[in-house]
DNA sequence: TGCGCTTATTGACGCAGGTCAAGGCCCGCC
DNA sequence: GGCGGGCCTTGACCTGCGTCAATAAGCGCA
């Protein structure tokens, strides 16, 4: 039995709302995506430029490298990975978007999707159109401050990864995302100990720099450790502090 | 002979301002620092908040990592390089940056810098500070996307460092911080084949996850191979063709 | 219930780049 | 102008991870 099942997080807590626009203040996630101070008629106007598109099914885009940008997407449930391909093809996994992350600021640069998204599993979002958020953010203050401060956030974030790439060991980076992700996890009121991998084999790999068949020697090391223990993509960490010390650990 | 001198590179075109106050009207740096179509009263209101420290020396810190965030700054001459330590003491070099460049954006996310920041030769900056800033974005719209694009770029780059980090060679490394240097160089009109590096080769390692003696020899290896003429921190590209090809490959 | 495809595991082997060590050179300082 | 310390280079050796290859295990689909 999977441990996790794939609802919409980002429901609102009380049931009913049939409408089709976004409802921020019902949505369980706006504590991570939107933790702000905001009076009702700024949350109002919010909502108002918030989308609730389609769902998205497993594999299918939310945007391309180089499309038109014209939103940032907040995931509501699912996952998704962004990535970049290179002059010769080869992709790099930027970056895994769990419910309540906001995704897409990379476009803003020059009007121009720097990353392709697409669905981990099936995935629904908020589009939030930039252009409207910009205007908006003008007159409220802390919308703005919002942006500026996760925008500051990816960048500190990216460089975490830099350094991650650039000076640990094979187990020190799976160990690190592990960690990531049952933090992310703790966040959403979801267990931090037992999960399941949205993410294949290759794609944390890729992510982190690593070949498949390296990701796979070290689940096994980390498993014989003690640290964890998986069954194909489910996830149980057994000493969450042993996982720790190897994450920052270098 | 040096080829190049440290000129204060964001001087007024036309000398004789004595004033303390930045002036960026008369900034050569503004078309990299402030590529805006702002208005002659705009411009006013934004060098009021802006404000030119004295030098640094080689060495010294403009902010240290978990200090408290108030500024964002500008370089108006000499190099800065960024970086983070882990919690094991280890440093990641996060960024160079040149005469028109901004650093210190990684602190706004939780008014914390997220790195420090120090000289690596004498070098100006202008400090704008953040409160303000926000305050003139919310009036500007043309400041606000200014500033939205610059985080957005400075994500975008970071995922490329992370592409090169994760997918690239030794040489391939090299290359491209070479050619990233060249092309910085030419925005500011100076040589982009000729000019001294002002960073360590430790410094240059640290930054693309090598060591110096893999440095070192990817140098030797350039040389050879007709690429580049290396002599100290003299740098001379003599195939920047070579070069790219290196940069974007893999 | 079985077929075929994708995903994951495991082993054997090679190599790019790390590590260690030894000089040499540059430059600031007295 | 010579002394000292940091910076850079070069060589010899070692190792962690990539590569290649074979097999197994999950999963959608009929």
């Amino acid at each position: 039995m999977p441990l996790s099942v794939d609802r919409d997080e980002g429901a609102p807590v009380a049931a009913g709302s049939r409408e089709y626009r976004a409802s921020c203040v019902n949505c369980r996630l706006s504590s991570i995506c939107l933790p702000l101070a905001l009076e009702a008629a700024e949350i109002d106007a919010l909502e108002r430029i918030v989308q609730r598109s389609k769902p998205l099914q497993k594999g299918q885009y939310l945007y391309r490298e180089s499309e038109d940008f014209q939103s940032v997407f907040a995931v509501r449930s699912g996952t998704l990975k962004a990535y970049r391909t290179t002059d010769d093809g080869r992709e790099q996994v930027t970056g895994f978007y769990f419910p309540g992350e906001i995704l897409g600021m990379d476009g803003i640069g020059n009007n121009r999707h720097a990353s392709s998204a697409r669905a981990l599993e099936t995935a629904a979002v908020c589009e939030i159109p930039f252009a409207s958020l910009e205007t908006l953010s003008a007159e409220m203050p802390h919308l703005q401050r919002h942006f500026f401060q996760l925008m500051s956030r990816e960048i500190a974030e990216d460089q975490q990864l830099i350094t991650l790439l650039s000076k640990s060991s094979a187990d020190e980076r799976v160990a690190a995302l592990l960690v990531s992700i049952s933090t992310r996890n703790a966040r959403r009121k979801l267990s931090a100990t037992r999960f399941r991998l949205s993410m294949s084999r290759v794609d944390i790999g890729n992510y982190l720099g690593l070949t498949v068949e390296t990701v796979s020697r070290v689940f096994g090391r980390l498993q014989k450790l003690g640290a964890l223990r998986v069954e194909n993509r489910e996830i149980e960490i057994l000493n969450g502090d042993t996982l720790a010390g190897m994450a920052d650990a270098h």
